[in-house]
DNA sequence: GGCCGGTGATACCTCCCGGGTATCGTGGCG
DNA sequence: CGCCACGATACCCGGGAGGTATCACCGGCC
């Protein structure tokens, strides 16, 4: 199976129109057409249940579509991890997403830079659930993650250390007194709706809350009264004037983990995640 | 980058010369070295170094070598796996080494049998490490690994239980009397060498013990007198005239984990693992 | 109910590129 | 010094990827 037959299915499967699937990339329909036939039949599956009105993925479509997007994904990201190999100076790229803790961060980067042989490091920073689709498809090489909330399927991970979490509350708020919270008090506050995060595919799921993009912009909702939320305990060196942070006793504790793809240690590599784990 | 040239690139960087390389591609020696060098050039990058008389990797070469198996793993995966869905009734196949603890494999088998919706599992016994390769390109669905020896890179994984290890040994050996062990009694035996296991491509290391492929070799080999081993506690299933089992208590504990391919949860997998974990 | 429009399939052409054979250039080695 | 091993180059051929034109099918609509 080659990648160009992949792409094609890939396109088509997700258009589910072969007509706005050509056009997206950039060849006309018949050899589309032809293309997904004669990787029907290489294969000997049915992939599409075409109506003339329609077009269904089957069951072995469907496996094909999650594979197959895997698949591509490896493909872009030997492609990508060559290219920087190959630059004069070699970097490591990083990245965490913008609430972490960026007390850990730059202890690691200090850490890091200290280290005989330490490369640049890039720091990239991007909303939540983004950062293994970076890391997967080669555009990063490093990424610290928050467990229970981050996946770290398919990655290689160590544990670097666990937190417990605090509600973040307007200071004016009445909890905002209180010396330790519960869970049940903080998810139900009258007018303090806990925010909404865009998921995987940049949409914003249903419901109450307002919608946030970055951790800015969730102080200042805070701030002004209309959201709270639950973070974890270092996010404490955010606070300032309208902000209050309380200890939520049952939340689950938040375990920060630095991850890579597996099987991909350089030694610039092997050094940060050492070094990260030695702190 | 199409997996044709990856294919080309890999088993060039394998074999470290063009001639052999073509011979395996069954293609001739020019359009290799011609599409390699295309490749480069698409790249931008140099990936060998050839002189008159040997090719070397570069470093950006060696990046797409590791990398480029992967991707190349994964395409494979994708196609296995569209195949097996499309067959008319589906099977999960579960991986383990044939050394593993046959008892919790059949009260994980019996268990899911008797779950509603349950549908075939083939059972695929393999030598230590080659479970992730089958995983990974999609000729297993699940396995049984036993960590600290098993790499659960790249995999995702729930822990199935603890044990520890005992040794096993000939039953006239001195030793085989002993209540308990420690690790430096059985490493360094006068005739009673470890055996070597084959790695990833087939090869033994280099050293003193008898070569062994499979369990039914090393059970009879110890029962001769000419090896030892330190094997799970669960091995006690297999013990036989002539076979002792002795606590080590210093030897690291055995996990014995389920692992599946990353984002691959079909219904009937997720059944099977749920099974497992509520064993 | 016949016509239109949207959609995927077919027919047919072109041209690029992947693969083959023959040969060259070069450096190591006897 | 000449042979040989090996990768590069030159050149040719055929298949197949891509394009255009058109067909076939069917839902909807007046």
């Amino acid at each position: 199976m080659e990648t160009r037959e992949l792409r094609y299915f890939v396109a088509v499967a997700e258009e589910l129109h072969f007509g706005r699937a050509a056009e997206r990339l950039g060849i006309a329909q018949p050899p589309l057409s032809r293309a997904i036939k004669q990787l029907e039949r290489r294969l000997g599956v049915t992939l599409l249940e075409r109506t003339n009105r329609a077009v269904a993925l089957t069951e072995a479509g469907g496996v094909l579509l999650r594979e197959g997007r895997a698949a591509l994904n490896a493909v872009a990201a030997a492609e990508r991890r060559t290219r920087r190999a190959a630059r004069a100076e070699p970097r490591l790229v990083l990245v965490t997403k913008a609430v972490a803790s960026s007390e850990l961060l730059s202890k690691l980067l200090d850490a890091y830079a200290a280290e005989p042989g330490a490369i640049a490091v890039d720091v990239l920073l991007c909303g939540p659930g983004e950062q293994e689709r970076l890391l997967r498809d080669g555009r990063a090489d490093v990424a610290l993650l928050h467990l229970p909330f981050d996946s770290t399927a398919g990655l290689d991970t160590e544990e670097l250390r666990t937190e417990d979490q605090v509600a973040l509350l307007p200071s004016g708020h009445p909890l905002a007194a209180r010396t330790h919270l519960r869970m049940a008090d903080v998810t139900d506050l009258p007018g303090l709706p806990l925010p909404r995060w865009p998921d995987a595919d940049g949409a914003y799921p249903d419901g109450p809350g307002p919608q946030v993009r970055d951790h800015a912009q969730l102080l200042q909702l805070i701030a002004l009264g209309r959201a709270a939320a639950v973070l974890p305990e270092s996010c404490r060196a955010y606070l300032r004037d309208g902000l209050a942070a309380v200890p939520v006793l049952d939340a689950p504790k938040v375990t920060t983990v630095i991850a890579w793809p597996p099987h991909s240690r350089s030694r610039a590599l092997a050094a940060l995640i050492r070094t990260a784990t030695a702190l």
